[in-house]
DNA sequence: GACCAGGCACATC
DNA sequence: GATGTGCATGGT
């Protein structure tokens, strides 16, 4: 996703459906006011310790980084591979999420002089091109990363939000990532809050109703029990 | 005990 | 290019 898709010139269908499940959402929740972190860095870690993981769990990793005074990109490259993955332990695949933020610090240390912040203000298209060649950075990973911690106007699909957006059928339930974001990007204004804010209350609702196994018909998007849902 | 969680890399076909 | 598999903990 180099080049975002352009916004469509007129209303469309689709649009105004993506837009009505924007506004249902933020009536039911209100702001979401992600990303839940302290730093740029911090928003890093918690972009790859999530990655299959419940984030209550890579909560508590962040802590214990926090507790070990290793939430900066120098404290990470200090540590041991062994410490390192023993203090993410509780995020899950810990040994691998070792590996992976370790590999972000090192490109950081190496390609910006350790400066994060450079690394962030980079255009998007060298922004988001850079985080893919990073070793465990995957799509998700580089566009919450420049979503959330450089404030870049960049739609992350995750798997609430295919799902959410399949079951609406607004996309194919075979839609890969390209192509729910293309499909986000071409229908709404390219700004960094809405994206945050849409991003977030998909993952909300995801979370209490849009299960990959249907169970709840009392969601507020009205799913019925095999988990499809009526046009907004 | 099974299923799931704010994925990614790699092997194989 | 599509599909399968390992990574691995903690909550429900």
């Amino acid at each position: 996703m180099l080049a975002p898709p352009p916004l469509l010139p007129r209303p469309h269908p689709l649009r105004r459906r993506l837009v009505r499940l924007y506004d249902r959402l933020h009536r039911r929740y209100g702001p979401q006011r992600w990303w839940p972190a302290r730093t740029r860095f911090e928003v890093v870690v918690g972009a790859i310790l999530t990655q299959n993981a419940a984030w209550r769990n890579a909560e508590r990793a962040i802590a214990r980084l926090r507790g070990a005074d290793a939430l900066d990109l120098r404290a990470v490259l200090a540590l041991t591979p062994t410490r390192l993955a023993a203090l993410l332990r509780p995020s899950g695949t810990f040994r691998l999420k070792a590996r992976r933020l370790r590999a972000f610090a090192a490109h950081v240390s190496r390609r910006h002089g350790g400066r994060l912040d450079r690394l962030l203000a980079l255009p998007l298209g060298e922004l988001r091109a850079e985080l893919l060649g990073i070793p465990g950075i995957g799509p998700e990973t580089a566009d919450a990363i420049a979503l959330y911690a450089a404030g870049r106007p960049i739609f992350v699909v995750d798997a609430y939000t295919r799902r959410i957006l399949a079951r609406h059928r607004l996309v194919r339930p075979d839609a890969d990532y390209a192509l729910v974001q293309a499909f986000v990007m071409s229908h709404l204004p390219h700004d960094p809050a809405l994206f945050n804010e849409l991003h977030a209350l998909l993952v909300r609702v995801g979370k209490e109703y849009c299960r990959p196994r249907p169970r709840c018909a009392v969601c507020p998007l009205r799913y019925d029990l095999r988990g499809r849902a009526p046009r907004l």
